[in-house]
RNA sequence: GGGGGCGUAGCUCAGUUGGUUAGAGCGCCGGCCUGUCACGCCGGAGGUCGCGGGUUCGAGUCCCGUCGCUCCCGCCA
């Protein structure tokens, strides 16, 4: 902590921090201010734990030394407010702290002065083992913060843009604001609106990230542009997601997919190495997409551990399983995943159903293999040759458990996908220590929606890999990447469409027509037309990333002041009711759920 | 929008099959204490069992509704 730590200049309640009274300053005099942590009185002698940001110090108070600040010593309270003065003593062997950074010395205390007089707070800021609800660290957020657990994660937080922003000054790139009330750009989520005072009826939309924003930076020339950027999305919140939530968002012209990503990687090694992240491999790792759903089912793979995939429609063509068999003549798939020689009760194989149907299967197979065979309740609608392929194709030895699904391809990839993690997290298979960095790559522009129309699987900006063929839009690829960090999205990106007649073409395979791209798109394609360089960029979850450097079990963990999962900030209250007359001048009128007419 | 979990003292929790006066640890208040560092010892206060309704002779406990927190699905990169 104390590398980060700035010399403080003298001032009148204090020139030194609390967990910088080091042994150096042994027979100096020292002035400190803090919150009163711990109190042990006793009686004739008073130790006084004081914290500030840094750490904790240990005041002592004699009767005979300490003046009147020994009275005040007797009534100081956890959490009040405190400058003491003293000269700085080395403890006596015997009564040295070694758990404390501090606690070879402490402060003698000569004067002290009670800054501010605290209510006893309601919950302990440290010192006790039960960890405090959230619902009551959110209220009091201000006391939450005081705790060492917090205080280091903002400081992790610091120190994390601190080396972006280090990093990134170093390769040429400038820092732009973009604008806050701006229109909506479609990243696919709901937007945040405002209403517009001054254009009644209008709205401006809370920016889901600055895309097309640094694009027009770079039709400008910039060149080099990142941004710690603040984005919005109006959708149900997770332990990963907020409403608001903070992006590093980077964007470079004259650039290739290769380029973007070199660049990245030495950001993301000097990230680490500053604050003491995992090594990472030079150059990163990268998967294909399609490799990626076939070997684990899901774009955002976590390597960690095996359960991989398999194919097993092959082993089944002829079957008289009718389920396997409508699935495949319908344009389905079988999968299958082996989970090892694994004993579950019969309760846990249902609630690895349920879990299937939760995620969309309509069923699942579970079986252990036995002899040439299977223990399942499926294994009689199969024959002995298929169970001896299968087995063979999963890789099954004695007892191992096999999950099969038979579904769309798209629902059983997600299924197994997601149950592979399921189980490597119920079977503990994944090392704390064990950290998977690496690209996912070649991406398809476009899927199909299901509603035969298509939708963009970045978003729409990002530029199809050769030509564009609008006769075929599902067969273009993109050049698009993601970073995957133990199968968790930490970041995307893309080269852009520089070209306007592309980008038209684009929009108009996306269902957008020339007058409706006009409209809210005009002005990028006639920004397009003025000379647009080849560019491309990247924008990484800035809480994500911190969340994971933290070991956190939520983004709520590294942010100051988070939403509740309601979207609420417990404490401020919002979002609030305002006054009628705010409405009345914004033009806007409530109509509540459930109203008539409604 | 849907599913699961939780809600008892300021905090973290226990509370049996529905049964007398709802408990513990920490914190808080008062007293004692000159080497503690989760100080110690003695004493004390503190409860609308989230809220509303129902069943019952009797509800913290069972039922219905509702609110809040949380995890997940949908949604969202």
């Amino acid at each position: 902590m104390s590398e980060n730590v700035p010399a403080l200049a003298a001032n009148s309640y204090r020139d030194t921090w609390c967990g910088t009274v080091l042994e150096d300053r042994v027979d100096g005099e020292a002035r400190v201010a803090g919150w009163v942590h711990r109190r042990r009185d006793h009686g004739g002698l008073i130790f006084i734990d004081l914290r500030d940001r840094t750490g904790l110090v240990q005041l002592v108070f004699h009767p005979d030394s300490s003046g009147d600040s020994f009275e005040l010593a007797h009534k100081l309270r956890a959490e009040d407010v405190l400058s003491a003065a003293g000269t700085v003593v080395r403890r006596s062997e015997e009564t040295v702290n070694p758990d404390l950074p501090t606690g070879a010395v402490e402060l003698a205390v000569t004067a002290a002065d009670l800054l501010s007089d605290a209510e006893t707070p309601p919950f302990q800021i440290e010192g006790f083992s039960g960890e405090v609800g959230e619902d009551a660290r959110l209220r009091h957020r201000y006391l939450d913060l005081r705790r060492e657990g917090m205080r280091e994660a903002l400081e992790l937080r610091h120190r994390v843009t601190r080396a972006m922003r280090e990093f990134l000054d170093g390769e040429g790139f400038l820092d732009v604001e973009t604008p806050v009330l701006t229109r909506s750009t479609p990243e696919g989520a709901r937007d945040f609106l405002v209403p517009s005072r001054m254009q009644q009826g209008s709205f401006y939309a809370l920016p889901q990230s600055p895309q097309l924003f640094k694009q027009l930076l770079m039709v400008a020339g910039f060149e080099r542009y990142y941004q710690i950027a603040r984005c919005f999305r109006d959708e149900d919140l997770r332990a990963d997601r907020q409403p608001d939530f903070t992006q590093l968002d980077i964007e470079m012209s004259f650039v290739d997919g290769d380029d973007v990503i070199a660049v990245n990687e030495r950001l993301l090694a000097h990230v680490f190495e500053r604050v003491g992240g995992p090594q990472i491999e030079q150059p990163m790792p990268r998967m294909c997409y399609d490799e990626a759903i076939g070997r684990f089912g899901t774009d955002r793979p976590d390597t960690r551990f095996g359960l991989e995939l398999v194919d097993l429609g092959d082993a089944l063509r002829e079957t008289e399983f009718k389920v396997f068999r409508s699935v495949l003549e319908g344009g389905g798939t079988i999968r299958g995943i082996n989970a090892g020689r694994r004993e579950l009760p019969r309760s846990e194989l249902d609630g690895l159903i349920s879990r299937a149907q939760e995620l969309g299967a309509k069923g699942l197979v579970w079986a252990f293999r036995e002899g040439d065979g299977w223990r399942s309740p499926t294994a009689k609608f199969l024959s002995e040759e298929e169970l001896a392929d299968l087995n063979a194709r999963l890789g099954a030895e004695e007892g191992d458990l096999l999950l099969v699904v038979a579904d769309d391809p798209r629902v059983a990839n997600a299924v197994l996908g997601q149950l592979r993690i399921d189980l490597a997290e119920r079977f503990e298979l994944i090392a704390e220590d064990d950290h998977r960095l690496l690209w996912v790559v070649d991406w398809p522009l476009l899927e199909a929606n299901g509603e035969g129309g298509w939708d963009p699987l970045h978003h729409p900006f990002t530029a199809p890999a050769g030509d564009f063929d609008s006769e075929n839009p599902g067969s273009a690829r993109a050049h698009a990447y993601d970073l995957v960090w133990n199968g968790q999205e930490m970041g995307g990106g893309s080269i852009r469409i520089s070209d306007p007649e592309v980008q038209s073409r684009v929009f108009a395979a996306l269902g957008i027509d020339a007058e409706e791209s006009e409209a809210r798109f005009g002005f990028l394609l006639e920004a397009l037309r003025y000379g647009a360089p080849p560019h491309g960029g990247i924008a990484y979850g800035l809480d994500r990333i911190v969340q994971r450097l933290a070991g956190a079990d939520s983004i709520r963990d590294v942010i100051a002041f988070p939403k509740t999962a309601s979207g609420a900030d417990a404490l401020t209250g919002a979002p609030a009711p305002v006054d009628a007359h705010q409405l009345k001048e914004l033009g806007v009128a409530i109509h509540k759920r459930g109203m008539a007419g409604h």
